[in-house]
DNA sequence: AAGTGGTCTAGACCACCGT
DNA sequence: CGGTGGTCTAGACCACTTC
């Protein structure tokens, strides 16, 4: 986070979040930015491409740079390599532990997290809850060797700042596989729904900025509650 | 598409889909590719983020480009502003159109697309299948400003095709709101489905570079034979 | 130590939008 | 036309991996 990118990225983020620009109405020029934060173009125009990704803003060539409706009311907007404890700052959130374990990866998980079974893995289950009502009921696999320790502190706020600020690990990018199905009986008492009921599930991969996969999700969403948001460029 | 970084990512995209290269064996580094393309290498870098973004590759510091495994057998992937004709290339795929028309936006439509009430938009039906099974039902309304006409052959083609190459619109930049819900009797009959099942839908609002919107349509993935594989930088 | 990608700069020229 | 973003270059230095 020192470099000047993604310094001034996160600078007009927060202004953004801020509410500092109004809606549709016409932001700083590159040329201003660059005097702003005493940086070349080439560094405030990487800046907005991470914006732009994000879904934050758009640049329109012979016109500017415009805001970009980034919400929605009752939607979670998923950005890139974000957990959700960020996406939903300002709800009230929690999560209760259901399971948290070690264990050896048999030869399927070995499969799916690209290591040797019988390696060692923190295994975690839990329910999140978004204003009181179930939002997620989350499986998920953290290989040992990139994540050498995990507890329910952790687990019952957000293991991605964990990961990322206290473990100073870079995540690289994901495969996130995305489908709906039926509920199962137990899988529906969590969430308080019944069985049969539609599910929307998200099979997480993800990886470290080294091509290594350090952890294996799935999260099966409450079909009503859950609207989740991509905001593609 | 003369540009040299789209020229060289295309190059690239392309002798990747032709399996040239090995899955996980290094590809060459940017000095090779520099050499290769005679060009810069910023415009390399470029080429590369783009390859990235998509899925097809990522780079380790101090150690090199690597591909990585973008597909999965049975998933559809999703990538950045894509139709999904291009991602199912390969694939026995038909349309059946259910209706056409021209139509006025009426108060809803209209703050749906950001256009007047009145304005005339097309309104476009269809049933997508793959290898003879209903894969999704699509409701699709475009702009007539932006698209000026339209008819039965191009919806049973690509529309995405049609709007980028013939009308050499440049698609900027797309809300997709995703989530799953239980299907209508009649909605079923379309996919061989019967009512109550989940289905997963995707309702896109998809903008011109110019921050216009052009399309906006709902998407009813059949939910056994639609895994959509997202691959997130 | 050598090789590789990551960050940053300064400057040039082009394409498009608005007046 | 002036203002804005889009493309491209050449070069420098840093951080990390590999041997």
């Amino acid at each position: 986070m020192t470099v000047k990118y993604q310094m001034v990225a996160s600078v007009l983020e927060h202004d953004i979040l801020q509410g500092k620009f109004q809606a549709d109405e016409k932001l700083p020029t590159e040329e201003e930015l660059m005097r702003k934060f005493q940086v070349s173009r080439n560094t405030i125009r990487r800046a907005l491409n991470i914006l732009a990704d994000q879904g934050y803003v758009y640049q329109v060539q012979g016109s500017g740079l415009f805001l970009r409706e980034f919400s929605r009311p009752g939607c979670i907007t998923i950005r890139k390599m974000q957990g959700l404890t960020k996406e939903l700052a300002g709800h009230d959130m929690s999560s209760q532990i259901i399971d948290l374990s070690l264990i050896k990866a048999n030869d399927e998980l070995a499969k799916k997290m690209r290591c040797a079974p019988g390696d060692s893995l923190y295994f975690i289950k839990r329910l999140r809850f978004v204003n009181g009502e179930p939002l997620v009921l989350e499986e998920a696999y953290y290989n040992k060797k990139a994540v050498p320790y995990l507890n329910a502190e952790i687990a019952q706020t957000s293991i991605y700042r964990y990961i990322t600020d206290d473990l100073k690990l870079k995540v690289g990018f994901a495969d996130k596989l995305i489908y709906c199905d039926k509920l199962s009986k137990e899988d529906g008492d969590h969430l308080k729904l019944i069985e049969g009921d539609p599910a929307l599930i998200i099979e997480n991969t993800v990886f470290l900025n080294t091509g290594v996969v350090f952890n294996v999700s799935l999260e099966k969403y409450h079909y009503s509650s859950a609207k989740l948001l991509a905001l593609t460029f």
